[in-house]
RNA sequence: GCCGCGUUGGUCAAGAGGUUAAGACGCCUCCCUUUCACGGAGGAAUCACGGGUUCGAGUCCCGUACGUGGUACCA
């Protein structure tokens, strides 16, 4: 897909390094990515640190190891620049004054001095029953401090005085600003109801509208995705593109619909309240310690996670749902991307999950299961047996810690017995057919279909009924009613570990 | 308040004027399995509401309601 002037597509995902990675903000970036990669395009990571009061210390680092995380390594970034740097807006700061001076020569922009007071105390004078938060607009600027209202020699001496200043665009009056978004289609607003945007700040950074129209010209972005809570400022930018640079090279929008919680918009108050992790990896904000809780932490496969981020607000059109990200790749369109917003659930999240274990092979799964009982104190020395171990249990996990208690009795006896489900049922004859089971187990070749046979024959010879001695075996070996087949188990844990945990089952069942 | 955007089962969604309104998650029943899961077969459950347009509307138009975003020298 070509775009107007420049051939290449190129597409940016452009974070605040505040901390934390929401699931919303991995999908834009997975949007972006998907499209990039179609259409042969570059992927830029553009870091916009242009509010340094909000800058957080390891905030980006973060941001690259989720990329990682997720395979969706950038072409250009802070960490790999191209021929577009410098990749963060910071160090970018002498770039976007001009292009405001600019704006203001051509009559587009104005210096305003008003000194933070001075509005506040402007939206509480024009505050009425119809307006309950006045904007700085094309009435308001009328009456305010700025180089509209000044002379030319007030501003100069303002200027030389070093009064702080802004500058600000001056929006059209009585204009009907319309552009096309990929997703919503014909989108306008009255310009009457927006505002005079700071685009310059005191400090002399820009805001996001001036930087975002600035660096996606310098860098030569075709199409532009972003979340949905930037629409209503889109008529800024589509102004400040046909003022600055002309509307034939502004590039193709796309406002991606918002990722809902259980009750609204998607904070991360929604995880700690209903235990879902709302962040890409665990995070903690270095300033009050708060700790937010990860998808890779929780114990989701990075498939797994791109797979249900990439559903919640896309569809092929086909019945598939698992998709690995080639598949995406090839199958994704941003045309077929939703207008509304999609309420996030728990639920179907584990489901992919599940479904990308199932599928995924015991040497991929092994390294993440490996971990799990290393932080558990349990060495595994056998990996050979480990990947078995993976395979026979991983239908039965759908988060990878689930490998713990789906598994951890391979590697040790269970610590807690659900003796309450044999015990009302449990009778002599039952301890005299497992006394003479453990006793008889030296005849039995230890393969799963010979223990078996025993088991049953004797079992029959004993007159009882193999099915009422079955699931006590299996609470004697695992703890508890789940696992595999219950002969395999006994195989697998050697038949001196049977024999051990069958007594000690005995005697806490007779004491 | 004002402005923007949106609205198909509880959730994700297919659907682009004529369908018995797909499929998935979750829930329920049954089968498989004398465990749990996997797998298989069924089931309950939806076009926000009201007006139009049309022979015919989930699909087009208008209004209402509801949700959501913005309304910062934050992004």
């Amino acid at each position: 897909m070509m775009n107007n002037s420049f051939g290449k597509v190129r597409v940016r995902f452009a974070p605040s390094p505040t901390g934390g990675l929401h699931l919303g903000g991995v999908r834009t970036v997975l949007y972006n990515y998907l499209f990039a990669r179609k259409h042969s395009g570059d992927f830029i990571l553009r870091i916009e640190d242009t509010d340094q009061t909000r800058f957080v210390e390891g905030a980006e680092q973060y941001i690259y190891d989720c990329l990682e995380w997720c395979g969706m390594i950038p072409d250009e970034s802070p960490a790999k620049p191209g021929a577009f740097g410098p990749y963060r807006q910071s160090e970018r700061k002498e770039m976007y004054r001009e292009y405001a001076e600019q704006l203001i020569k051509d009559g587009h922009a104005y210096y305003a001095f008003d000194t933070t007071q001075q509005l506040e105390q402007m939206r509480l004078d024009f505050k009425t029953e119809e307006n309950s938060s006045p904007q700085y607009d094309s009435r308001i600027r009328k009456k305010m401090k700025n180089s509209l209202t000044l002379l030319s020699s007030e501003v100069e001496k303002l200027i030389e005085e070093k009064t702080p200043y802004v500058i600000r665009i001056k929006i059209p009056e009585n204009e009907i600003i319309t552009f096309h978004d990929m997703i919503h289609h014909e989108v306008s607003f009255d310009s009457n109801v927006v505002d005079d945007k700071v685009l310059l700040k005191a400090d002399g950074m820009p805001t996001y509208h001036l930087a975002v129209v600035v660096d996606d010209y310098l860098m030569k972005i075709t199409h532009a995705f972003r979340g949905e809570e930037w629409l209503s400022s889109a008529p800024v930018h589509i102004l400040l593109w046909k003022y600055l640079f002309g509307l034939n090279k502004m590039p193709q929008w796309a406002h991606l619909p918002l990722i809902l919680g259980p009750n609204g918009k998607l904070s991360k108050r929604d995880g700690a309240k209903f235990g879902f992790p709302v962040y890409a990896m665990n995070w903690t904000d270095p300033r009050n310690n708060e700790f937010t809780e990860g998808f890779k932490e929780k114990g989701f496969l990075p498939e797994a996670f791109i797979n249900l981020l990439a559903m919640l607000g896309w569809n092929s059109g086909k019945e598939q749902e698992l998709f690995s990200m080639e598949e995406f790749i090839n199958d994704f369109s941003i045309e077929r991307v939703h207008k509304s917003g999609a309420k996030f659930d728990y639920e179907k999240a584990k489901w992919f999950n599940h479904e990308w274990i199932k599928n995924s092979s015991a040497d991929y799964l092994f390294p993440l299961v490996n971990d799990l009982f290393k932080n558990k104190d349990i060495t595994i020395n056998d990996e050979v047996f480990l990947k078995k171990i993976i395979d026979l249990v991983k239908e039965r996990c759908a988060l990878i810690p689930d490998f713990y208690e789906q598994a951890v009795y391979f590697f040790q006896a269970p610590e807690k017995l659900d003796l309450d489900t044999i015990k009302p049922k449990w009778n002599e004859a039952k301890t005299n057919f497992f006394e003479t089971f453990s006793k008889k187990m030296d005849e039995i070749s230890w393969t799963t279909a010979d223990i078996e046979n025993a088991f049953k024959n004797l079992a029959a010879e004993m007159n009882i009924k193999p099915g009422e001695l079955q699931l006590p075996m299996r609470i004697m070996l695992v703890g508890g009613k789940f696992g595999p087949a219950v002969f395999e188990i006994a195989h697998l844990i050697e038949k001196e570990e049977t024999i051990l945990r069958i007594k000690n089952a005995l005697t806490l069942l007779n004491s």
